[in-house]
Order: C-alpha cells, then structure tokens, then sequence
DNA sequence: GCTGTTGTTACTTTTCACGTTACACTTGAA
DNA sequence: TTCAAGTGTAACGTGAAAAGTAACAACAGC
C-alpha cells in the first residue's frame, strides 16, 4: 500500500526509451538488464503504460516508443497507470473498529475527512512533476 | 511501505482519550477492543505517542490521557511519533538498477531530485491538520 | 501480598509484492 | 512457410514485512 518500486521502474523504463528508443530496439529484456527486474515484471509496467496511452508498444517483432510528448507524462499518470487505486492505498485504516463505539462506529468517515485531503494534495504535488523534468534533472545530475 | 494502520489507530485512540479520558481510566485492553485491534499493538502505539509527549501513560496502574492542547498535535507528529522513517518509506524505489547503463548508474539521485518534493509537499499537508480538526469533524459527521 | 496494568521480548501467522515458469500469439525475415 | 525473437498473460513459488499472540517481569494501589 504505498507508491510501488514499480513506478520508480516505469520511470526508468520511460527515461530508457527517451534516450534510447530512436538509436536501437528498446526491448523488455534490456529493459530488465538496466532496472536489474526481470521480463515479465517489465512486461506488465509497460503493458500499464500503454493502455495508458504513454507508450506504444510493438507486438511480435518489439520495441518500445513514446507516443506522447515529455511534458504531457505526468507522475501523477503513471502513478495512476500502473496502480489505478494508489490513492486508496496510500493511507491505511484499521479495518474492525467496533460498531458498539461511539468513535469505533464512526471512525472511517471521519478519517476519510482529512484523508481526502491528504490525497488531494498528493495528486496535485504528483501532476507538478512530468517527465520533462526529470529528464532535465537526468541531463544534470 | 505507506502510511501504516498504526496511524489511524493512533489518531482514534486519541480521540477515545480525549473524549472520555477523564471519565473513566483509558487502558490498552479498552482500546483494543474500541480499535478491533489487540492490547499489545496498542501499548506499542501508546508508548511511540508518549515518547513524543502527546500522551501520558500510567505505568502500574494504568490509564492514558492527552498531556498536549489538540491544536499542537498534527497529523505529521502522529506519523512521524509511529514510524520515524515514514517518509523515506512512502516511495519505494527499485533496488538494483545496473550499474553498467548510464541511466542505471544515476537514476537514484534522478529520482531522489523529484521524490524530494513530492516527499516536501506530503509533510506541509499532514502538518497542516491537527487532532483539532479530527475531533470537530468526529462531532460533525 | 493480591490484582490489574504497562513495557517488552520472542514466536507465529498472515499478507502481499515480486520473481519464475510456461505457453500461446504475433511479426518479420530467411 | 518455417523459424527466431518478442509480447501478453496466467499460474505458481518465494521471501520479507506487518500484524497477531503468548509470556513474563516491573510497578502502583488496595
């Protein structure tokens, strides 16, 4: 319940192509060879990505390829491609709290009061980053 | 890897003691069964509030009660009392990126420039709820 | 001294992310 | 048309972290 080792993958992966994706075959098993994953979890990121409409990907001969332009990739829309409920994850809640109390029977909404706000700000912070970003930060570093 | 149920426990053992805190004697066993949860984790929970200062724990002959105004308890303190390294938890990053690829090699600090912020952000919005706010939302819902 | 409670350790159970294997399907080239 | 190299996806195994549980010493008040 957290914002996975998979989009700090995905972002890899996405760098990857970037830089890659136009001089040779972008392929999950190099992928995997760059993050230190392996195929099938890289298979799976990418596979999120592409529904997503970040990436297309080649079916049968591969290959990977942006189809989208860097400051258009949010963090927040990876986030939300590769896991669709981060957000519900993010914050976790105790999940029998007893009926018979008075706070037991009414904890959930109110925590969800401020945990909505907490996700709401999160989302924001999220949509501030793109791609385009970290890809200067990558040029930079 | 998140922000962990023990929070949310946390934030309603405090609401339990501050609402009935001077009614009768607040002890793990009361809260367990509040919470759904068991004594044990409670007094774990307790004991991380009570090193902060936000509580007070009756050693002996038990019973807990608030020794801070709400409005001085944030939900960052909470977090930060429960699990000191919440933080560097939130986001998890993948472990073994090859040190052969030019992005493996630089892709922690890439990521840490962003997740720096996003980190930053999360902070300011948990330090800007209080208990206070928790408890008027308990007496609105 | 007895009872009820906390503080803490160690052990067990459960859950979940991740890796692994396997295989059908697709494409392009020999 | 056959083969090699990839993708897409399901099923299963595994290892680590979280949570529950049991046990017991230390302490306060009756």
């Amino acid at each position: 319940m957290h914002i996975s080792t998979k989009c700090s993958i995905a972002i890899h992966c996405l760098i990857f192509i970037y830089e890659y994706g136009d001089k040779r075959k972008v392929t999950s098993d190099l992928l995997a060879l760059s993050t230190g994953s392996n195929p099938v979890t890289i298979r799976n990121i990418l596979s999120a990505l592409k529904k997503d409409g970040i990436i297309s990907v080649k079916f049968g001969t591969g290959g990977a390829a942006l189809s989208c332009p860097l400051d258009e990739i949010t963090l927040y829309r990876i986030c939300r491609a590769i896991e669709p409920d981060f957000g519900t994850k993010l914050i976790g809640v105790h999940p029998l709290p007893s009926p018979l109390c008075p706070i037991g029977k009414n904890i959930h909404s109110v925590l969800d009061c401020s945990y909505q706000k907490i996700r709401n700000d999160l989302y924001k912070s999220l949509r501030n980053i793109t791609l385009k970003n970290i890809v200067f930060d990558y040029h930079n570093v």
